[in-house]
DNA sequence: CCACCAATTGACAATGATTCTCACTTTCAT
DNA sequence: ATGAAAGTGAGAATCATTGTCAATTGGTGG
């Protein structure tokens, strides 16, 4: 028997998924997966499309990062940290603002409960013009 | 001169958009382009694709009716009160709640100014399963 | 070290919502 | 009635995303 039964299985460490997660990493504001397609692809660590979608997926379900979409729909990706929060993003250059709000949490939930909805999920995104913009 | 130079340019009222918006007051939840022009096809009042996402949009930009991004993507349309609102939507049978937070508001516009961000804007929407599902 | 197998990859096709095009139709003020 | 402008729609085009599947790869047991 193995050390990691009792663990869910987990993803390869493959060179692919390496440079996906460093694009990641220099980034500080929200990518898509086209543009992660693209910056690998010139820069000559080259990863099929499909494999983007797929690690952007998996690190989003796992929780390593987070996904919004954009006004135009497209699907960002960007690293945060691991605690519950919200974006303020610049929509001029996508500076992004991690921010808290503990009393929106809390509003939600009773919101939710005062009409009898379970299993409760919310999006809450601000979207403005940064001071350098 | 005619009595409405003052006025922007009005949608002019044609059978399309007489039907559009039927469907739109008849339904109590948020439907997609493609879905009212299935009702309007299965009604008899088939009115083309086009026309049908550019009367909602056209809609969607006077501010007679909410725009939401489903949780597949889809732009979906709903008649609305003319408030700011927000909404709690049912992620099952799509039942809609139009909620108000005040609270949530001025913690949005200070948040921004806060961070010196301007020209402000918020989504904000509530999934989960409603008590009948 | 090696063979093996499941996880992974990627080129390419397929999907599906939305937008574009443009010739034809309708509305409306005169 | 009539001409100009607004509106329409069938079909093509766009574009992000997902599916397919044969070839590749990582790591594990032997």
């Amino acid at each position: 028997m193995t050390n990691t039964d009792h663990l869910e299985t987990l993803p390869r460490p493959t060179r692919q998924r390496r440079a996906i997660a460093a694009v990641l990493d220099q980034a500080d504001d929200f990518r898509s997966a086209q543009e992660i397609h693209e910056v690998l692809r010139a820069g000559g660590d080259s990863v099929g499309l499909s494999t983007v979608y797929r690690t952007l997926q998996a690190m989003a379900d796992a929780g390593q990062i987070d996904v919004l979409r954009s006004e135009a729909g497209e699907s960002v990706y960007r690293r945060c940290s691991t605690t519950h929060h919200h974006h303020l993003v610049c929509r001029s250059c996508g500076a992004t603002v991690e921010i808290e709000g503990p009393a929106v949490e809390s509003w939600t939930r009773s919101m939710a409960a005062h009409h009898g909805y379970r299993d409760i999920a919310h999006t809450l995104e601000i979207f403005g013009t940064c001071a350098s913009c």
